[in-house]
DNA sequence: CCGCAGGACGTTAGCGTTAACAATAGGCAT
DNA sequence: ATGCCTATTGTTAACGCTAACGTCCTGCGG
């Protein structure tokens, strides 16, 4: 007599998909993985069974035959929780579905050296690395996870590198959309906070800003524009300046809603109304933008979707690698969205 | 000869620790998962192989074999980003090196019906729950997890119910030792900001609050005490209305950060310094503490501390259900702490 | 001294998938 | 026709782990 039979559930396998179609596994598992040495009509009829039996890979069966060790780590360092915490559940939920194991690691401010020996550590032990900001930036992580050909992948870096593929948004392009949104709405004088000088996504924002200014035929001026560091305290220096100048700027856009609420912070100490005296905008829509008030005019990230598709590209690019192909980095731009909500309106004077 | 081998890198295999301890494979199985059939001596031989091997057990070999998930869902609902952060980074970190699975579910304010039948298909398809705030309050979710027997985790609930395990910070102690600090520096009108009415430890917040403000000589005055809803948004209101008395209070217990915050926003807003002359203190410590000026004054809980502990005692459930004990209800209680920073000074009046 | 119970540990056989190789069919040049 | 090559499909044996069952050994009562 047979063993009890421990078969979980009542998930459908390969088998049972193979049978039905009338072929073997193996051919089944070709079509799932998309290799291309299957005929036409085969593929359609195993296809079909798919379908029809409504089938899906075991994630669990998978990663143990590929042998391919589904460790994924993320580093991140100061990062933006709100960010962070999208961030994650977008990975989370993604690793859930495909089984790969999501490790954790915090790299908070390490030196060169020390980064690099972390980076050779980290690559004998996981499969990819997913580096969201600011760790995005560093050539030195990039490049020593390059040597030990590790895939990597950049989300929401600044620019796109021939080593590492990325997933972002375009910087430049959402900048400028949100500087043409505030002349349009008639301001002339527009302050702009800069973002952290060691990501490149500051520069394409503030070059946007610029850009955009230039193109409707305002002088940029330097008085209006000051440094800031991502952080809520360097976003409330930089107002602090900005409002201080003698005629000072009708709107103020921060490179990130973090500064955009210290703007606010400084302008109700003030005793500025906003958006009647000061328009404000942010940047990402992180939860800070709906959490302050008045609700901040912001430009949408789809964070959670950016990372499920870093999961989807390192995952590919692993695959890739076992079978020898070159993957070329991939630079992977998400659309981006102008979400209007209550801290801006037209200057009060013309 | 062989076959070529398709081992995987280097990853050190159950196998191996089960040669270099001189014992089976199935010996090394039972110890790594607390089976208690084994004899001390013999585990202690394993313990040490696989410490010394640094070796930690395949998830996918596992869950495959198994036909047990070792799939926990944490579910949240309209949760405060910055403690749902420091809420996954802890376990997710666990989760890592214990080869859980961890799965996310979003339950955004379901009808209890609806709850219901979320729970129940839930219980289907994992082995544990974390149920964070405000979730962890929720009796109908506790219940039906409870009647499908799926072991469940409350994490940071006000009260501990004989149906669900909690980890927590005792509420009440901490708030009282807030009132204490605030009463020490020589305030006497003292305004406070509740939390959402839906969670118990609001009402232990307050609690404490009350009685230690009692038990100094100071009579509450109902005139400084406003409902909040643990939202930036209600602390704002919260704090118009307690900053409108004809004798308003030198200081305010805001029964979380985002609130206190909130208050810091109004009092700058009516030109007034904090601290010199208003004190905020607020509570749980999540990163917002630090983010505002000046930084608040705080309760620290150990909330990534907490995780760990949550996903630990789940494990260890999840084990019991295994062999059939019957695991009692767990009520941990962890140190908080609190975090004197720059909100709070004596009163300027006396 | 035997038999038997029960605990500790080992063996076997999968879990569902894919890597590596084998086999087969068809095509084409010799 | 024969041999050889390629495109397609099948077979076998892992991947690392654990459920289920088997075996051995100890201890104890009769």
């Amino acid at each position: 007599m047979r063993r009890t039979r421990r078969r979980r559930g009542n998930a459908v396998t390969i088998h049972e998909v193979a049978r039905r179609a009338g072929v073997s596994p193996m051919t089944v598992s070709r079509v799932t993985n998309g290799e291309d040495n299957v005929r036409e009509a085969t593929r359609d009829l195993v296809l079909k069974a798919i379908r029809e039996l409504n089938y899906s890979p075991n994630p669990a069966a998978r990663s143990l035959a590929g042998a391919q060790s589904t460790r994924i780590a993320m580093i991140y360092s100061n990062p933006s929780v709100a960010y962070l915490s999208e961030l994650l559940v977008g990975a989370l939920d993604k690793a859930s579905k495909t089984a790969v194991q999501l490790v954790l690691e915090k790299w908070d401010d390490l030196k060169p050296v020390a980064e690099r020996a972390a980076a050779r550590k980290l690559a004998q032990s996981v499969a990819g690395v997913i580096l969201p900001p600011p760790l995005c930036e560093s050539d030195v992580i990039a490049s020593e996870l390059a040597a030990a050909n590790v895939p990597t992948i950049a989300i929401a870096t600044g620019r796109f590198r021939a080593n590492v593929s990325c997933v972002r948004i375009d910087d430049f392009r959402a900048a400028s959309e949100m500087t043409a949104h505030l002349i349009a709405l008639g301001h002339t004088r527009i302050g702009f906070i800069k973002g952290h000088p060691n990501q490149t996504a500051s520069a394409q924002r503030f070059a946007g800003f610029e850009t955009t200014l230039e193109a409707a035929g305002i002088t940029p001026n330097p008085a209006y524009v000051q440094q800031g560091y991502f952080t809520y305290r360097s976003g409330l220096e930089a107002a602090e300046q900005l409002l201080d100048r003698k005629r000072p700027p009708t709107a103020i856009f921060a490179s990130n809603d973090d500064m955009a609420a210290a703007v606010i912070s400084v302008a109700h100490r003030r005793g500025l109304d906003v958006p009647r005296d000061l328009s404000v905008v942010g940047f990402d829509d992180t939860i800070t933008a709906t959490t302050v008030w008045p609700e901040l005019t912001t430009i949408r990230q789809p964070i959670a979707a950016m990372a499920d598709a870093a999961l989807n590209l390192l995952l590919r690019k692993i695959r890739h690698k076992k079978t020898g192909e070159p993957a070329e980095p991939v630079d992977h731009l998400f659309a981006h969205e102008l979400v209007k909500r209550a801290s801006d309106a037209p200057p009060r004077e013309p």
